[in-house]
DNA sequence: GTGTATAAGTCTCATTTAGAGACTGTATAT
DNA sequence: ATATACAGTCTCTAAATGAGACTTATACAC
């Protein structure tokens, strides 16, 4: 949104601060990416193949698999190991940072699963209340 | 991504589980979005007209700030007021469901902000191997 | 030996989603 | 008179995503 911004951020902009380019928030835009979360979990379980993720995530598509393991291995999360079979498999695991990521991945999760009947109910109410003419 | 599915997400669709249609997803899909976290970041603080959040979230589209701002409030995380003044007010704050959801999302950025030299180093690393032929 | 499948992707094309910004309509401030 | 603010909506364009064909070499079934 255009127009002039508010003082809190403001002061920060004259305090070098760039909000295009925060570091954090380029971290959670990641780990925000639909695939994300869905693959560290799997990796979670142990080691898996390109393939292999692919049929456990079944309606991710490749190139976003691709797209989503690069960015994993790019930000440190994940390890790719190429082996020389006929033909040559690559393997995805987690590195250390990666398990790290695991903590805070499952409190959303549980967030998540407490809080869903709740949700589920204002989900119902709002949409009652808007075809309720 | 199509092709046979593995053992553990047959056996979780045999038991009537159907992935495409899953609360805990829909939920974290919506959590995951890009300017969800800002909002209730931002509502953290106080509630906010329509506008000052626009100024508060610089580079958010009004058209993507109304749509987040629905979809927030249509899970229960925030409240939607409308006074009438001339011309009529819009208050957005968050519900106590929304205050709940403040915990694991600070658990998150914490670990971003603690990871983010290792994830600037790694990338750095894997910017680095790529160029160097 | 011919056909089929697998490995891990890449590439192209079609669809979906997001962003930029004009436009609405009333009312107060300049 | 003119500009500005309120909270959006609407349209048009640009970017991201999904579907799926294609690659190259090998192994297996028939």
């Amino acid at each position: 949104m255009t127009g002039p911004t508010n003082d809190r951020i403001a002061a920060m902009k004259a305090d070098g601060f760039d909000l295009e380019d925060c570091p954090v928030r380029t971290i959670l835009d990641h780990l925000a990416a639909k695939w994300t979360t869905l693959i560290v979990f799997e990796l979670a379980e142990g080691s898996r193949r390109f393939n292999a993720l692919g049929r456990s995530l079944p309606d991710i598509s490749k190139r976003m698999l691709t797209q989503s393991l690069r960015e994993l291995e790019r930000d440190g999360l994940v390890r790719r190991e190429v082996f020389d079979t006929k033909p040559p498999s690559v393997e995805y695991s987690l590195t250390e940072m990666g398990r790290s990521f695991l903590a805070p991945l499952e409190t959303m999760t549980d967030w998540a699963v407490q809080s869903q009947a709740d949700i589920l109910r204002a989900r119902a109410a709002f949409d009652g209340a808007a075809t309720a003419s």
